[in-house]
DNA sequence: AAAACTATGCAACTGTATTGCAAAGTTATT
DNA sequence: AATAACTTTGCAATACAGTTGCATAGTTTT
């Protein structure tokens, strides 16, 4: 009996073990980024560093992706069902210096950049950093 | 009798002791950002706590800006003359994952993005990673 | 010259990320 | 069904960037 999430998991050949359906579910219920540490606490008894491979693994198999807001501690969310991680696929993350949550803007693509002669681009990170809406009330 | 660059501190009301016209010399050295290890790296014998107090001071007068460029470590970079690291001073940051060196792309302003409702905007890290000019030979 | 302020140096500490290795669990082979 | 091969998980230890506290040295003001 397979659980609501497999399919995804397989889909993106990932062997839904218990502890990747664990994950899964909880990086689903996020409405922001996530850190390993914060991650870590969602759970009563984990391990980190296994924690820390499910998170490697998802990355590598494009379940997730990483986003580097400057904050010290890589946050991750779930990938959309079409993404492939392209440049074209990516989107811009915004950070609240004030709650110090980190948001998908998923309707914001990366705007294209023209690089300098020689230069090849493989991917972009692109954090707009201010106060969100929740803090601005 | 001052140094060539005490002029470009004093005007960013910072006051140029030995040590910060040192480390300004060292950045203005370089080609590309430079984190704190690599800069303690350019001297002999010199404290790691003063350099990181020195990227700070230099970071909060404007002298320098930072870079964070995913790696883990914050890379740093004088600023040009004009900049007052405002959302329009601000330029696009290549990274390359060949050689690892950060590149400040100065002519490269960051594009204005459209936030969502009440999302208000401070500042911008956009960091495009692929392979240099050099790299690329 | 003394007091007040600023900058530097050293030691210690925090937190994130990462590796090695052994044990447990799963899948494939006989 | 037993064995072997492979994958995943757990625990211990390590690496390293960033940061703080405090004492000393240096500079500026009174
Ligand atoms: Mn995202
Ligand atoms: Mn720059
Ligand atoms: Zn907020
Ligand atoms: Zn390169």
């Amino acid at each position: 009996m397979g659980s609501n999430y497999d399919q995804q998991l397989i889909e993106r050949n990932v062997k839904p073990t218990a502890m990747r359906q664990l994950v899964y579910t909880v990086l689903n219920e996020q409405k922001t980024a996530i850190s390993l540490a914060e991650l870590e606490q969602k759970f009563e008894k984990v391990d980190r560093v296994t924690l820390y491979r499910t998170l490697k693994t998802f990355e590598d198999k494009k379940v997730i992706h990483a986003i580097e807001d400057g904050t010290g501690s890589v946050k991750y969310a779930l990938c959309q069902d079409t993404c492939e991680c392209n440049p074209k696929d990516l989107h811009v993350h915004f950070h609240c210096t004030e709650c110090g949550q980190t948001y998908c803007l998923n309707d914001i693509q990366v705007p294209g950049i023209n690089l300098p002669q020689n230069f090849t681009l493989e991917s972009v990170n692109m954090v707009v950093k201010g106060v969100c809406d929740e803090c601005n009330k």
